[in-house]
DNA sequence: TTATTAATGGAGCGCATGCTCTATTTATGA
DNA sequence: TCATAAATAGAGCATGCGCTCCATTAATAA
């Protein structure tokens, strides 16, 4: 008999996710084609499809992983004590997602394909509902402490959300400057929620 | 002998674009097969190609076509007496694109184009920057006349940008809500140019 | 060691693709 | 009317695709 090593499978799952992730973000789910994947993971592609059934299910994989450990720090800033922490835990892990030089290509990608696939549409949507929901209930708190929001709590964690997936396509720019970016960012998100000094 | 009429043939061309462009805003350029596009503009492969060399050129067309008659409202908003006026025609002209059901898949398309044709990646940059350009001209003359941006005139034009490039992916949402959208776009553009009573 | 099975590479199958080519029809100037 | 060429449809070609299948290797329990 032998046994499936847990440890070493995820492992080299997780390689071939990131290789994937890579050739998605710059070729698109149609653009890319398992051979691509398999060449950069070095692999064959009996290996490929050992690991994953078909090719969309490595898309899927790409995104529910990140959107696991999104939801971990979603659920940790709606717990904070101080709203205003939990709102500033939930800005910071965007501005570091926001260095991710897939970000802006895998966006796009995921944007084509939820309008195709019901399943990952599901997917997206769910990751979407969770970070607003955590905007939102913080947002609440913030209110009625006395902030001023620029709009409702929801609307207003909506534009916190599209502030952020426009600063994604925007570090696609070839004059992207990051720390500006992060800088301003910041500022907006005061302005929205209403603190003093903005 | 028999001539071409330009007006017709320019008609049936615009008919290919514009079933080219529902098929590319649901598939991404990859996704789209030429038949599909054929099938759509009820036409045959031949005529296809007769009208354009390849795919990529009818994509390209989608867009330069589009990009033509933005320059023109771009022109006219610099040409604007009050620059605040020529800051409105943007924001209208940009406001009523939103309301085009191809946009953020266009858009998302055209992202994952850009990183690998780059033809179409300076196509895609010159309007950027044209739009860049008038936006940032007219809050120089804004910022001469007093208004308080929020950022030095080339960066808020490119917040401008931005918020209006992320309100072309919300449009995509299930619960889009296309007059609070406008109402908030402009409200955040108002601040962003800082006019009174925002 | 040995039996068992997970892990792996790669040949190749059936199918869809972008595009070409040819035949036919249609519209226009003379 | 007639000659000419634009317009069109669609069969078909070469290529690349997602994925299967099978042979081989590597690792582990007994």
């Amino acid at each position: 008999m032998r046994t499936v090593d847990p440890e070493k499978h995820a492992l080299k799952r997780a390689n071939i996710v990131a290789a994937a992730a890579a050739e998605f973000a710059a070729n698109g789910v149609d653009g890319t084609s398992t051979a691509a994947i398999c060449r950069r993971a070095c692999i064959g592609s009996g290996t490929l499809f050992h690991y994953f059934p078909t090719k969309r299910d490595i898309f899927h994989a790409v995104f529910s992983d990140d959107f696991e450990r999104s939801a971990a720090i979603y659920e940790e800033a709606v717990t904070a004590v101080r709203a205003e922490a939990g709102l500033e835990l939930l800005v910071d892990h965007l501005v570091v997602s926001l260095a991710d030089p897939l970000a802006p290509g895998l966006m796009a990608a995921a944007v084509l394909q939820a309008y195709r696939d019901e399943e990952f549409g599901r997917l997206l949507a769910g990751d979407e509902a969770r970070l607003r929901a955590a905007l939102t209930s913080l947002l609440e708190r913030m209110a009625a402490d006395g902030r001023r929001l620029a709009f409702g709590p929801d609307r207003t964690a909506r534009w916190i959300q599209r502030l952020f997936d426009a600063s994604f396509l925007a570090t696609g720019d070839r004059d992207y400057d990051p720390s500006a970016q992060a800088t301003e960012l910041r500022k907006t998100v005061d302005w929205l929620t209403g603190r003093q000094g903005s």
